[in-house]
DNA sequence: GTGTGTGAAATTCTTCACAGCG
DNA sequence: CGCTGTGAAGAATTTCACACAC
Protein backbone atom coordinates (compact mmCIF):
# COMPACT_ATOMS: atom_id res chain seq x y z
CA UNK A 1 0.00 0.00 0.00
CA UNK A 2 1.11 4.03 -0.43
CA UNK A 3 1.89 5.91 2.10
CA UNK A 4 -1.10 8.44 3.69
CA UNK A 5 -1.50 11.51 1.53
CA UNK A 6 -0.13 14.65 3.05
CA UNK A 7 -2.11 17.25 4.30
CA UNK A 8 -0.83 19.78 2.26
CA UNK A 9 -1.88 17.46 -0.82
CA UNK A 10 -4.99 17.15 0.20
CA UNK A 11 -5.57 20.85 0.58
CA UNK A 12 -4.10 21.07 -3.19
CA UNK A 13 -6.21 18.21 -4.69
CA UNK A 14 -8.93 19.54 -3.11
CA UNK A 15 -8.34 22.86 -5.02
CA UNK A 16 -7.68 20.60 -7.93
CA UNK A 17 -10.81 18.80 -7.81
CA UNK A 18 -13.12 21.87 -8.25
CA UNK A 19 -10.58 23.07 -11.28
CA UNK A 20 -11.32 19.79 -13.01
CA UNK A 21 -15.08 20.03 -13.45
CA UNK A 22 -14.39 23.74 -14.24
CA UNK A 23 -12.21 22.07 -16.96
CA UNK A 24 -15.07 19.31 -17.67
CA UNK A 25 -18.05 21.89 -18.15
CA UNK A 26 -15.63 24.21 -20.45
CA UNK A 27 -15.30 20.52 -22.66
CA UNK A 28 -11.79 20.15 -21.99
CA UNK A 29 -11.17 16.25 -22.16
CA UNK A 30 -7.68 15.49 -21.75
CA UNK A 31 -5.23 17.94 -19.89
CA UNK A 32 -1.25 17.84 -18.67
CA UNK A 33 0.52 18.41 -15.53
CA UNK A 34 1.91 21.59 -16.97
CA UNK A 35 -1.37 23.34 -17.81
CA UNK A 36 -2.92 22.68 -14.46
CA UNK A 37 0.06 23.96 -13.12
CA UNK A 38 -0.18 26.55 -14.65
CA UNK A 39 -3.96 27.03 -13.96
CA UNK A 40 -2.66 26.34 -10.22
CA UNK A 41 -0.04 28.19 -9.40
CA UNK A 42 2.55 25.62 -9.03
CA UNK A 43 5.09 23.75 -10.47
CA UNK A 44 4.06 20.81 -12.76
CA UNK A 45 6.62 18.65 -10.79
CA UNK A 46 4.49 19.26 -7.77
CA UNK A 47 1.22 18.88 -9.53
CA UNK A 48 2.13 14.81 -10.55
CA UNK A 49 3.36 14.10 -7.17
CA UNK A 50 0.48 15.17 -5.62
CA UNK A 51 -1.62 13.24 -8.40
CA UNK A 52 0.96 10.48 -7.82
CA UNK A 53 -1.02 9.57 -4.56
CA UNK A 54 -4.00 8.92 -5.67
CA UNK A 55 -2.42 5.94 -7.71
CA UNK A 56 -1.43 5.57 -11.51
CA UNK A 57 -4.06 8.06 -13.39
CA UNK A 58 -2.29 9.75 -16.24
CA UNK A 59 -1.47 8.02 -19.67
CA UNK A 60 2.38 8.34 -20.08
CA UNK A 61 3.29 10.74 -23.00
CA UNK A 62 -0.19 12.05 -23.58
CA UNK A 63 -1.44 14.16 -20.29
CA UNK A 64 -4.22 12.87 -18.22
CA UNK A 65 -8.28 11.87 -18.98
CA UNK A 66 -9.86 15.15 -16.85
CA UNK A 67 -13.03 13.34 -16.42
CA UNK A 68 -11.18 10.18 -15.42
CA UNK A 69 -8.31 12.41 -13.08
CA UNK A 70 -11.64 14.31 -11.74
CA UNK A 71 -13.87 10.63 -10.82
CA UNK A 72 -10.24 9.34 -9.14
CA UNK A 73 -9.66 12.20 -6.93
CA UNK A 74 -13.61 12.49 -6.15
CA UNK A 75 -13.35 8.31 -5.32
CA UNK A 76 -10.19 8.88 -3.28
CA UNK A 77 -11.04 11.93 -1.26
CA UNK A 78 -14.38 10.91 -0.54
CA UNK A 79 -15.87 13.56 -2.30
CA UNK A 80 -19.02 11.48 -3.94
CA UNK A 81 -20.33 11.76 -0.60
CA UNK A 82 -22.96 14.33 0.34
CA UNK A 83 -22.62 15.77 3.66
CA UNK A 84 -25.00 17.58 5.65
CA UNK A 85 -24.01 21.12 7.09
CA UNK A 86 -25.77 23.88 10.06
CA UNK A 87 -25.15 26.90 10.77
CA UNK A 88 -24.81 28.50 13.99
CA UNK A 89 -25.39 32.14 14.41
CA UNK A 90 -27.74 33.91 12.10
CA UNK A 91 -26.22 37.47 12.28
CA UNK A 92 -25.27 39.45 8.70
CA UNK A 93 -22.83 36.77 7.67
CA UNK A 94 -24.71 33.38 9.30
CA UNK A 95 -27.90 34.41 6.93
CA UNK A 96 -25.18 35.50 3.67
CA UNK A 97 -24.27 31.59 3.83
CA UNK A 98 -27.82 30.34 4.40
CA UNK A 99 -28.45 31.93 1.18
CA UNK A 100 -25.40 30.92 -0.16
CA UNK A 101 -26.62 30.11 -3.90
CA UNK A 102 -22.98 27.89 -4.66
CA UNK A 103 -23.49 25.63 -1.40
CA UNK A 104 -26.55 24.27 -3.96
CA UNK A 105 -24.70 21.75 -6.54
CA UNK A 106 -22.01 21.49 -4.38
CA UNK A 107 -22.85 18.06 -2.03
CA UNK A 108 -23.25 19.85 0.55
CA UNK A 109 -26.44 20.70 2.42
CA UNK A 110 -27.54 23.11 4.89
CA UNK A 111 -30.06 21.52 6.94
CA UNK A 112 -30.36 23.55 10.01
CA UNK A 113 -29.22 27.47 11.08
CA UNK A 114 -29.36 28.08 15.01
CA UNK A 115 -29.62 31.27 17.01
CA UNK A 116 -30.14 32.10 20.37
CA UNK A 117 -32.13 35.57 19.72
CA UNK A 118 -35.72 33.86 18.89
CA UNK A 119 -36.58 37.36 17.17
CA UNK A 120 -33.90 36.62 14.34
CA UNK A 121 -35.32 33.23 14.15
CA UNK A 122 -38.66 34.94 12.74
CA UNK A 123 -37.31 37.69 10.53
CA UNK A 124 -35.41 35.45 8.24
CA UNK A 125 -36.97 34.10 4.94
CA UNK A 126 -35.30 31.00 4.26
CA UNK A 127 -36.01 27.24 3.22
CA UNK A 128 -34.25 26.22 5.83
CA UNK A 129 -35.31 25.03 8.87
CA UNK A 130 -34.33 27.40 11.72
CA UNK A 131 -33.98 26.55 15.33
CA UNK A 132 -32.89 27.89 18.87
CA UNK A 133 -29.54 27.62 19.98
CA UNK A 134 -30.62 25.34 23.38
CA UNK A 135 -31.21 22.34 20.36
CA UNK A 136 -28.14 22.20 18.31
CA UNK A 137 -26.46 18.87 19.67
CA UNK A 138 -29.97 17.19 18.94
CA UNK A 139 -30.88 18.35 15.74
CA UNK A 140 -27.19 17.93 14.72
CA UNK A 141 -27.90 14.58 15.88
CA UNK A 142 -31.12 13.49 14.26
CA UNK A 143 -30.10 15.56 11.03
CA UNK A 144 -26.96 13.70 10.59
CA UNK A 145 -25.39 16.55 10.42
CA UNK A 146 -21.18 15.73 9.78
CA UNK A 147 -20.00 19.86 9.15
CA UNK A 148 -21.25 23.03 11.40
CA UNK A 149 -20.14 26.45 10.80
CA UNK A 150 -19.89 28.73 13.55
CA UNK A 151 -20.90 32.50 13.10
CA UNK A 152 -21.25 33.82 16.48
CA UNK A 153 -19.67 36.71 18.36
CA UNK A 154 -15.92 35.38 20.15
CA UNK A 155 -17.59 34.97 23.47
CA UNK A 156 -20.41 32.71 22.37
CA UNK A 157 -17.80 30.24 20.17
CA UNK A 158 -16.44 28.26 22.32
CA UNK A 159 -20.18 27.10 23.47
CA UNK A 160 -21.30 26.49 19.93
CA UNK A 161 -18.44 24.57 19.16
CA UNK A 162 -19.14 22.03 21.85
CA UNK A 163 -22.50 21.49 21.32
CA UNK A 164 -22.08 20.91 17.83
CA UNK A 165 -19.57 18.24 18.83
CA UNK A 166 -21.41 16.93 21.54
CA UNK A 167 -23.86 16.42 18.39
CA UNK A 168 -21.65 14.40 16.70
CA UNK A 169 -19.93 16.70 13.66
CA UNK A 170 -16.61 16.00 12.13
CA UNK A 171 -15.58 19.10 11.16
CA UNK A 172 -15.92 22.86 11.67
CA UNK A 173 -15.79 26.04 9.92
CA UNK A 174 -15.02 28.74 12.49
CA UNK A 175 -15.88 32.65 11.07
CA UNK A 176 -14.89 33.60 14.71
CA UNK A 177 -11.65 34.47 15.93
CA UNK A 178 -11.71 32.75 19.47
CA UNK A 179 -9.18 29.82 19.59
CA UNK A 180 -11.38 26.89 19.99
CA UNK A 181 -10.47 24.30 22.28
CA UNK A 182 -11.39 20.72 21.94
CA UNK A 183 -9.81 17.07 23.33
CA UNK A 184 -11.70 14.91 20.45
CA UNK A 185 -9.46 13.69 18.04
CA UNK A 186 -12.33 12.79 15.16
CA UNK A 187 -13.40 16.81 14.78
CA UNK A 188 -11.49 18.86 12.58
CA UNK A 189 -11.51 22.82 12.86
CA UNK A 190 -10.93 25.42 10.08
CA UNK A 191 -10.29 29.06 10.86
CA UNK A 192 -11.47 31.62 8.44
CA UNK A 193 -11.14 35.39 10.22
CA UNK A 194 -10.73 37.69 7.97
CA UNK A 195 -9.42 39.98 10.74
CA UNK A 196 -7.21 37.68 11.27
CA UNK A 197 -5.96 37.25 7.26
CA UNK A 198 -5.44 41.21 7.36
CA UNK A 199 -3.20 40.85 10.13
CA UNK A 200 -0.93 37.53 8.31
CA UNK A 201 -0.93 39.85 5.09
CA UNK A 202 0.13 42.49 6.70
CA UNK A 203 2.49 41.00 8.53
CA UNK A 204 4.10 39.44 5.09
CA UNK A 205 3.96 43.51 3.67
CA UNK A 206 6.22 44.50 6.49
CA UNK A 207 8.78 41.19 6.25
CA UNK A 208 8.47 40.62 2.68
CA UNK A 209 10.45 44.00 2.02
CA UNK A 210 13.70 42.55 3.78
CA UNK B 1 21.58 39.37 12.01
CA UNK B 2 19.24 36.35 12.57
CA UNK B 3 17.52 34.20 9.89
CA UNK B 4 14.01 35.20 8.56
CA UNK B 5 10.64 34.45 10.46
CA UNK B 6 9.37 31.35 8.31
CA UNK B 7 5.94 31.45 6.86
CA UNK B 8 3.86 29.11 9.39
CA UNK B 9 5.52 31.03 12.13
CA UNK B 10 4.80 34.62 11.02
CA UNK B 11 0.95 32.91 10.75
CA UNK B 12 1.15 31.74 14.26
CA UNK B 13 2.99 34.70 15.95
CA UNK B 14 -0.25 36.97 14.18
CA UNK B 15 -2.66 34.49 15.92
CA UNK B 16 -0.32 35.09 19.20
CA UNK B 17 -0.67 38.40 18.97
CA UNK B 18 -4.57 38.71 19.23
CA UNK B 19 -4.64 36.18 22.04
CA UNK B 20 -1.72 38.48 23.90
CA UNK B 21 -4.28 41.16 23.32
CA UNK B 22 -7.37 39.22 25.10
CA UNK B 23 -5.05 37.81 27.89
CA UNK B 24 -3.81 42.30 28.97
CA UNK B 25 -7.61 43.33 28.59
CA UNK B 26 -7.69 39.96 30.92
CA UNK B 27 -5.45 41.53 33.25
CA UNK B 28 -3.25 38.79 32.71
CA UNK B 29 0.42 40.22 33.07
CA UNK B 30 2.60 37.30 32.93
CA UNK B 31 2.68 34.43 31.25
CA UNK B 32 4.29 31.15 30.28
CA UNK B 33 5.22 29.15 27.30
CA UNK B 34 3.54 26.27 28.43
CA UNK B 35 0.23 28.11 29.28
CA UNK B 36 0.60 29.82 25.78
CA UNK B 37 0.63 26.91 24.33
CA UNK B 38 -2.78 25.33 25.63
CA UNK B 39 -4.31 28.23 24.57
CA UNK B 40 -2.86 27.81 21.25
CA UNK B 41 -3.47 24.37 21.14
CA UNK B 42 0.10 23.59 20.23
CA UNK B 43 3.13 22.72 22.30
CA UNK B 44 5.33 24.81 24.28
CA UNK B 45 8.47 24.48 22.48
CA UNK B 46 6.84 25.41 19.46
CA UNK B 47 5.50 28.51 20.93
CA UNK B 48 9.27 29.76 22.34
CA UNK B 49 10.94 28.33 19.50
CA UNK B 50 8.31 31.30 17.46
CA UNK B 51 8.51 34.05 19.98
CA UNK B 52 12.85 33.61 20.08
CA UNK B 53 12.26 34.62 16.12
CA UNK B 54 11.47 38.06 17.55
CA UNK B 55 14.67 37.65 19.65
CA UNK B 56 15.09 37.55 23.40
CA UNK B 57 12.28 39.06 25.32
CA UNK B 58 11.22 36.69 27.93
CA UNK B 59 12.90 36.08 31.12
CA UNK B 60 14.60 33.18 31.93
CA UNK B 61 13.05 30.99 34.60
CA UNK B 62 9.69 33.11 35.27
CA UNK B 63 7.80 33.32 31.72
CA UNK B 64 7.24 35.94 29.41
CA UNK B 65 5.78 39.97 30.37
CA UNK B 66 2.72 39.53 28.49
CA UNK B 67 2.77 43.50 27.63
CA UNK B 68 5.87 43.40 26.47
CA UNK B 69 6.05 40.09 24.47
CA UNK B 70 2.29 41.78 22.56
CA UNK B 71 4.90 45.02 21.97
CA UNK B 72 7.34 42.88 20.96
CA UNK B 73 5.31 40.86 18.18
CA UNK B 74 3.58 44.04 17.13
CA UNK B 75 6.65 45.89 16.25
CA UNK B 76 8.36 42.81 14.31
CA UNK B 77 5.38 42.27 12.29
CA UNK B 78 4.72 45.88 11.63
CA UNK B 79 1.15 45.56 13.29
CA UNK B 80 1.39 49.10 14.52
CA UNK B 81 1.29 50.65 11.37
CA UNK B 82 -2.41 51.14 10.34
CA UNK B 83 -3.98 50.24 7.05
CA UNK B 84 -6.51 50.87 4.35
CA UNK B 85 -8.81 47.96 3.07
CA UNK B 86 -11.32 47.99 0.19
CA UNK B 87 -14.08 45.41 -0.44
CA UNK B 88 -15.07 44.60 -4.12
CA UNK B 89 -18.50 43.64 -4.73
CA UNK B 90 -21.70 44.22 -2.48
CA UNK B 91 -23.61 41.14 -2.25
CA UNK B 92 -24.73 39.46 0.91
CA UNK B 93 -21.21 38.90 1.93
CA UNK B 94 -19.73 42.05 0.54
CA UNK B 95 -22.12 44.39 3.06
CA UNK B 96 -21.35 41.89 6.00
CA UNK B 97 -18.03 42.49 5.66
CA UNK B 98 -18.44 46.60 5.19
CA UNK B 99 -20.90 46.30 8.49
CA UNK B 100 -18.66 44.39 10.27
CA UNK B 101 -17.93 45.94 13.78
CA UNK B 102 -14.64 43.75 14.40
CA UNK B 103 -12.72 46.32 11.99
CA UNK B 104 -13.36 49.40 14.13
CA UNK B 105 -10.21 48.81 16.64
CA UNK B 106 -8.25 46.49 14.48
CA UNK B 107 -5.86 48.96 12.76
CA UNK B 108 -7.48 48.25 9.23
CA UNK B 109 -9.87 50.63 8.11
CA UNK B 110 -12.32 49.74 5.09
CA UNK B 111 -12.27 53.65 3.29
CA UNK B 112 -14.26 52.05 0.04
CA UNK B 113 -16.44 49.58 -1.60
CA UNK B 114 -17.13 49.08 -5.15
CA UNK B 115 -20.02 47.43 -7.52
CA UNK B 116 -20.78 47.29 -10.64
CA UNK B 117 -24.31 47.63 -9.96
CA UNK B 118 -25.58 51.18 -9.67
CA UNK B 119 -28.85 50.11 -7.87
CA UNK B 120 -26.99 48.08 -4.79
CA UNK B 121 -24.69 51.49 -4.24
CA UNK B 122 -27.80 53.55 -3.87
CA UNK B 123 -29.44 51.10 -1.50
CA UNK B 124 -26.86 50.00 0.67
CA UNK B 125 -26.88 52.01 3.94
CA UNK B 126 -23.11 52.29 5.68
CA UNK B 127 -20.82 55.75 6.30
CA UNK B 128 -18.20 53.92 3.98
CA UNK B 129 -17.64 55.25 0.36
CA UNK B 130 -19.14 53.43 -2.60
CA UNK B 131 -18.36 53.66 -6.19
CA UNK B 132 -18.82 52.11 -9.09
CA UNK B 133 -16.48 48.91 -10.10
CA UNK B 134 -14.95 51.05 -13.18
CA UNK B 135 -13.10 52.88 -10.33
CA UNK B 136 -11.02 50.54 -8.40
CA UNK B 137 -8.12 51.72 -9.66
CA UNK B 138 -8.11 55.23 -9.47
CA UNK B 139 -10.10 55.09 -5.71
CA UNK B 140 -7.09 52.43 -4.53
CA UNK B 141 -4.45 54.40 -5.50
CA UNK B 142 -5.90 58.12 -4.13
CA UNK B 143 -7.34 56.28 -1.16
CA UNK B 144 -4.27 54.25 -0.35
CA UNK B 145 -5.47 51.31 0.27
CA UNK B 146 -3.28 48.22 0.88
CA UNK B 147 -5.39 45.62 1.11
CA UNK B 148 -8.31 44.58 -1.09
CA UNK B 149 -11.25 42.11 -0.54
CA UNK B 150 -12.69 40.35 -3.28
CA UNK B 151 -16.33 39.50 -2.90
CA UNK B 152 -17.37 38.96 -6.28
CA UNK B 153 -18.97 35.95 -8.16
CA UNK B 154 -15.84 33.62 -9.77
CA UNK B 155 -16.30 35.22 -13.12
CA UNK B 156 -16.09 38.72 -11.84
CA UNK B 157 -13.25 37.78 -9.54
CA UNK B 158 -9.84 37.96 -11.68
CA UNK B 159 -11.02 41.31 -13.08
CA UNK B 160 -11.66 42.65 -9.86
CA UNK B 161 -8.21 41.38 -8.99
CA UNK B 162 -6.18 42.63 -11.71
CA UNK B 163 -8.16 46.46 -11.02
CA UNK B 164 -6.99 46.00 -7.32
CA UNK B 165 -3.27 45.14 -8.12
CA UNK B 166 -3.09 47.88 -10.68
CA UNK B 167 -4.42 50.65 -8.10
CA UNK B 168 -1.41 48.87 -6.16
CA UNK B 169 -2.57 46.85 -3.27
CA UNK B 170 0.18 44.62 -1.64
CA UNK B 171 -2.66 41.87 0.22
CA UNK B 172 -5.90 40.34 -0.91
CA UNK B 173 -8.34 38.30 0.97
CA UNK B 174 -10.51 36.68 -2.22
CA UNK B 175 -13.59 35.13 -1.15
CA UNK B 176 -14.71 33.55 -4.09
CA UNK B 177 -13.36 30.31 -5.68
CA UNK B 178 -11.52 31.50 -8.59
CA UNK B 179 -8.03 30.73 -8.76
CA UNK B 180 -6.37 34.54 -8.77
CA UNK B 181 -3.54 34.60 -11.19
CA UNK B 182 -1.00 37.55 -10.94
CA UNK B 183 2.56 38.14 -12.05
CA UNK B 184 3.31 40.88 -9.33
CA UNK B 185 5.59 39.26 -6.82
CA UNK B 186 4.77 42.20 -4.20
CA UNK B 187 1.08 40.62 -3.78
CA UNK B 188 -0.10 38.10 -1.70
CA UNK B 189 -3.56 36.59 -2.11
CA UNK B 190 -5.57 34.09 0.68
CA UNK B 191 -8.34 32.63 -0.54
CA UNK B 192 -11.06 31.91 2.09
CA UNK B 193 -13.96 29.72 -0.47
CA UNK B 194 -16.44 28.06 3.29
CA UNK B 195 -17.02 25.57 -0.09
CA UNK B 196 -13.41 25.08 -0.52
CA UNK B 197 -13.06 24.16 3.18
CA UNK B 198 -15.95 21.66 3.48
CA UNK B 199 -14.39 19.60 0.55
CA UNK B 200 -11.09 19.91 2.93
CA UNK B 201 -13.28 18.64 5.73
CA UNK B 202 -14.54 16.23 3.98
CA UNK B 203 -11.39 14.82 2.09
CA UNK B 204 -10.25 14.39 6.10
CA UNK B 205 -13.56 12.66 6.98
CA UNK B 206 -12.73 10.10 4.57
CA UNK B 207 -9.16 10.01 4.94
CA UNK B 208 -8.43 10.09 8.34
CA UNK B 209 -10.47 7.22 9.23
CA UNK B 210 -7.18 4.83 7.80
C1' DG C 1 12.14 23.08 40.50
C1' DT C 2 10.33 26.08 36.93
C1' DG C 3 10.97 28.14 32.62
C1' DT C 4 13.54 30.35 28.56
C1' DG C 5 16.99 30.16 24.54
C1' DT C 6 18.93 27.52 21.03
C1' DG C 7 21.68 24.20 18.42
C1' DA C 8 20.86 19.57 16.72
C1' DA C 9 17.97 15.66 15.42
C1' DA C 10 13.93 14.08 13.27
C1' DT C 11 10.33 14.66 10.41
C1' DT C 12 7.65 16.35 6.76
C1' DC C 13 7.29 18.34 2.47
C1' DT C 14 9.07 20.02 -2.02
C1' DT C 15 11.96 19.81 -5.81
C1' DC C 16 14.66 17.41 -8.81
C1' DA C 17 16.29 13.80 -12.13
C1' DC C 18 15.48 10.49 -15.04
C1' DA C 19 13.51 5.93 -16.66
C1' DG C 20 10.15 4.56 -19.76
C1' DC C 21 6.00 4.97 -22.63
C1' DG C 22 3.48 6.92 -26.70
C1' DC D 1 10.33 14.93 -28.17
C1' DG D 2 6.64 15.59 -24.76
C1' DC D 3 4.66 13.61 -20.86
C1' DT D 4 3.86 10.68 -16.62
C1' DG D 5 5.56 7.93 -12.50
C1' DT D 6 8.68 7.68 -8.86
C1' DG D 7 12.82 7.11 -6.11
C1' DA D 8 16.25 10.20 -4.33
C1' DA D 9 18.08 14.65 -3.01
C1' DG D 10 17.24 18.84 -0.94
C1' DA D 11 14.84 22.29 1.79
C1' DA D 12 11.82 23.74 5.20
C1' DT D 13 9.72 22.95 9.44
C1' DT D 14 8.81 20.68 13.79
C1' DT D 15 10.37 18.38 17.72
C1' DC D 16 13.64 17.46 20.98
C1' DA D 17 17.37 17.98 24.53
C1' DC D 18 19.79 20.38 27.45
C1' DA D 19 22.50 24.57 29.12
C1' DC D 20 21.59 28.18 31.92
C1' DA D 21 19.07 31.71 34.83
C1' DC D 22 15.84 32.72 38.54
Amino acid sequence: MRPRIPRPTITRLCILFRLLEDLLIEGKTRISSTELGTALGVRPHSVRKDINYLGEVGDIGSGYDTARLRDRVRRKLGLDRRRNACVVGLGRLGSAILAYERFANSGYTIVAGFDSNINKLETIRTDIELFEAYEISDVVRRKNVEIGVIAVPAPAAQEAADRLIEGGVRGIVNFSPALIRHNVETVNITNMDIVREFTILSAHMTLDRE
